[in-house]
DNA sequence: GAAGATTGACTTTTCAATCTTG
DNA sequence: CAAGATTGAAAAGTCAATCTTC
């Protein structure tokens, strides 16, 4: 526990508060998303994020953009193509690299999700700050994020 | 889906940050106690909590207190013994349950990490914040996780 | 030979059942 | 039968090859 009352306190406080926070916020807006039978979160997150880009995206480029590794999303796109919602196709500019896109399914499937998602982003999390608090969280949040570039 | 530019977006904009944030900050944070050669950050938040509390604790009030589901930390500890970083002893008082305490070993480790993952935390999260965006952080944040109680 | 992506083997983490004591 | 803890089976995620194209 860190000599109580050192500097060092200060610097460990805020990242055990995100720890904390993080890991309780995620697990309510699974366990809420579950509930209430819409798709998980690492689904939602990579479908979003399809449907965002105008176009289809290359894998690694999906990768970077969702907060998951090269390998994971790989396995990811597969089982999102299994069930319809994303669709894999070739580059013919690249031999070498692999395109998705989101489906008519996808897109239905993240339509259905998003008021579910956004109202437990909201009620778990969101709600509790002050709109100072959410000022601060995304621009020293995003700083750190960009910090460790990508 | 979250038009752009729609009142929704200020609810997601600070989650984003903190997901984002979250994910870079523990891999580098990680990385960083890989290289230097000291235990893991999963080992360290047990040992941690173990070292502060004053006594053994039992493995459920561990649970609460490590970021870890119970059954995570019953795994945990028993790696640890094996390590013999930390003791498992049965409950006088109350047979069902098993007590935790730290050994003299598991605080040498503890020791040893503690300035590296403090450096770490500094260098890779804490020192990307202003003395106010902590503040904002650890106070917003630390609201977030009570309002989940446990 | 390097970049993009995938696969296989492995580790980490969870879920549901189980065992034991209250 | 509820609470505490553990275990076995399974899922999620990672790492080191591998394959293909540039």
């Amino acid at each position: 526990m860190a000599a109580p009352e050192d500097s060092s306190v200060d610097a460990i406080a805020p990242w055990r508060a995100m720890l904390i926070a993080h890991s309780r916020a995620v697990r309510a807006i699974e366990a809420h998303m579950t509930a209430e039978g819409v798709i998980a979160l690492t689904w939602y997150d990579v479908l979003l994020e399809l449907h965002g880009a105008d176009g289809p995206l290359q894998m690694r480029e999906l990768g970077n953009r969702v907060v998951l590794s090269r390998t994971r999303v790989s396995r990811l796109v597969q089982e999102l193509e299994a069930h319809g919602l994303v669709k894999r196709t070739p580059n013919s500019g690249d031999g070498r690299s692999t395109l998705a896109s989101i489906t008519a399914a996808g897109t239905e499937e993240l339509k259905k999700a998003a008021p579910v998602y956004l109202a437990g982003i909201e009620q778990h999390f969101t709600d509790h700050l002050t709109p100072s608090q959410r000022e601060a969280v995304t621009t020293g949040l995003g700083r750190v994020a960009d910090a460790h570039g990508r």
